[in-house]
DNA sequence: GTCTATAACCTGATAGAC
DNA sequence: GTCTATCAGGTTATAGAC
């Protein structure tokens, strides 16, 4: 093993700022993180940090893109595609966010807080304006029933997606609920979801 | 209108710092709101924040547990009450949460991110130990569907009634919605939500 | 490329005049 | 009680040695 031929698990100098970065910004959100913690968090010094990036704020900005891409990267796709059905993509959404969301839990309040922050940002990740409101996804929906708004519908479906992630420290806290016990719990939720999503479909709408 | 007489607008020196203290925190959480940002809302020098409250951490703490209390003390006798049916609760629980929130928006964000920088606190608004596990809402669900996990349940009415205001801002420029339709929604979903709880609590349940 | 030392700046808190 | 001016400490960013 020389130097110059580094093991897999010691990544470039870069690299573990990066990823040091990653770490302490998304627990910890921009302002309440100090270069100093993310310099400790990847076992360098302080200045590399500034050699490498520039600055705190420019550093940050490559971290909030990533994992801008990685949220919606994940769901606009699926909300538009032309070629599976309704009932696909409520199974799709929600096992595939879900499988997503266990690997990074702390990615919805991350990219939710940046979003109050600056509400401009969110137009950069969907692809075009109205996006939203031309998608394959709402079309169905207003297909499917008539009488309801299917952006209320999607509300409901990604707020049981992503709510227990968000809730997820409290919950745990207040149902004596670990790890193991949650990722059990949102494994379960995988097949729950759907099943909900086509009964409230189903169920007549309220007056 | 004497001087001594105030007109209801002007508030007290104290009054009107906790009042710029509710808004800046709420809007930019503890770290990124500079005492400054306060007295500058307030229309106040910066000393004065120190001469009522001593420090800018015991002035959070205040507005703090203000938020707690809202957002918790609505909750929290809704879910226990041993008086009311569960289909009462579900109606209860979405219409008065809805209208709370539409006066207070940013508190569920404030709430979550502050339990999720110290989730220790939780304890200390849910009155015991245990206090959800043993609720009456529990209970009921227990009974009404034994197959069905009650906690992942609430969760659902929870992410349906709250997580529309956690994601208001992206949402509403994603969709081109303001404020007053927003609201028109948030109105339409007190009959909904209800509506779907009881759908999925009689939907079939997955395997 | 990496470090130590330090500059430049910002922020919470206080002193002291009024 | 309220203000201006300032301090003390911490934080980002950089200079310069190695």
């Amino acid at each position: 093993m020389a130097k110059k031929t580094p093991m897999v698990a010691d990544l470039s100098t870069e690299e573990k700022i990066k990823e040091a970065a990653r770490k302490v910004f998304t627990r910890k959100g921009y302002s309440a993180t100090r270069t100093r913690d993310i310099a400790e968090e990847a076992g360098l010094n302080l200045a590399l940090l500034n050699y490498y990036f520039r600055s705190k704020e420019k550093l940050f900005g490559i971290v909030m893109v990533e994992k801008m891409q990685k949220f919606f990267g994940f769901l606009l796709p699926i909300i538009n595609n032309p070629s599976t059905s309704l009932e696909s993509k409520l199974e799709n959404l929600s096992a595939g966010y879900i499988d997503l969301l266990l690997t990074n839990p702390d990615l919805p309040f991350f990219v939710l807080a940046e979003i109050r922050n600056n509400p401009d940002l969110i137009t950069n990740f969907a692809q075009k304006k109205d996006f939203l409101r031309d998608s394959v996804f709402i079309k169905q929906v207003r297909e499917k029933k008539t009488e309801l708004d299917p952006f209320q519908f999607l509300l409901s479906l990604l707020g049981m997606c992503i709510f227990p992630f968000v809730m997820k420290p409290g919950f745990q806290k207040l149902t004596d609920t670990d790890d193991q016990k949650f990722k059990q719990m949102m494994l379960e939720r995988k097949k729950l979801i759907p099943a909900w999503s086509k009964a409230i479909l189903k169920a007549k709408h309220p007056l």
